[in-house]
DNA sequence: CAAAATTAGATGTATATACATACATTTGTG
DNA sequence: CACAAATGTATGTATATACATCTAATTTTG
């Protein structure tokens, strides 16, 4: 769907505002449908994202922070997001022996199992929705990049 | 900034995979840069937008179902992001006398003048950070159309 | 035209974001 | 080594998102 029909709007003082602003509808459509079929295993978009950092570690431990950097949404509050796994037993904590201050976080067998299931069915909707060519995303990267060039840390 | 140093991670299955992360990498990035203007003026993102979509039909005014559509984030809860701008008299409601199930919204004198002043911030700031031309922002806009070609409304 | 269905908006709840602060532990420095 | 600074995590608050439910008004329909 074009941009001037998602936001009912035609008037962009230039393709590089117009650009902006398709970002951000992109990104909250791809949120959108990827939410929607987490909710069929109890997860939300944030939990899914830990869950994932957690699995390409695995069987190494990851402590808060480490988890928080990759992140893609860097605001995010990752001890609360731990305290939802926790509670479904898709993680479990543990104190850092060599740094107390440190929870190290490990996904459970169930976190695990979950997370395949749930990572399977996205694969298939993204099968479904892929509508970008390798050459095109590609191209589409590199635009995203030079977008954030000034984006030093 | 790179993806893969912007998530710490270089294990992506594919452009097309590695192109939706990085859509909302790139959104998170966006808002954050804006909403830290926005705090200056004591709007958040959401209200900005909706403040914004109100002077688009000035000097009409817009019932909440309206404004919705025109989010960027369709699922925003409105009528709460208007309870906040109407306690800080940047709106104001009426009830639509052709239905009365509608609420119709006004931006105000001084919901106009904090629109003009954050909008004009907004702008320099999107000067500084103007890596793309326009003719690559217009690329960047067809690629994003066309992953969200299934995007059928 | 009266009852049923739909629509518009408000409101409740759980989760997340954004930011501030508190607390414990570790590191750096005199 | 003691104490200040920094670090890692948890937690509090305001706002937003996602989704369900409620009420009132309007439209449909039988």
């Amino acid at each position: 769907m074009k941009l001037e029909n998602a936001l009912l709007s035609t008037k962009f003082s230039s393709e590089v505002q117009k650009a902006s602003l398709n970002v951000l509808y992109s990104a909250w459509w791809l949120k959108s449908i990827t939410s929607k079929e987490l909710k069929d295993f109890d997860l939300t978009h944030e939990q899914y994202n830990v869950l994932r950092i957690l699995k390409g570690k695995y069987p190494n431990q990851l402590c808060v922070k480490d988890i928080a950097r990759r992140m893609i949404e860097k605001s995010s509050n990752v001890p609360r997001i731990i305290d939802r796994l926790e509670i479904k037993k898709l993680v479990k904590r543990t104190v850092s022996e060599s740094d107390k201050r440190e929870t190290l976080i490990t996904i459970t067998k169930s976190g695990l199992s979950i997370l395949e299931s749930s990572t399977s069915k996205l694969n298939k909707l993204h099968d479904c929705m892929q509508n970008l060519t390798e050459k095109e995303a590609l191209q589409l990267n590199q635009l995203l990049e030079k977008m954030r060039q000034k984006d030093i840390d």
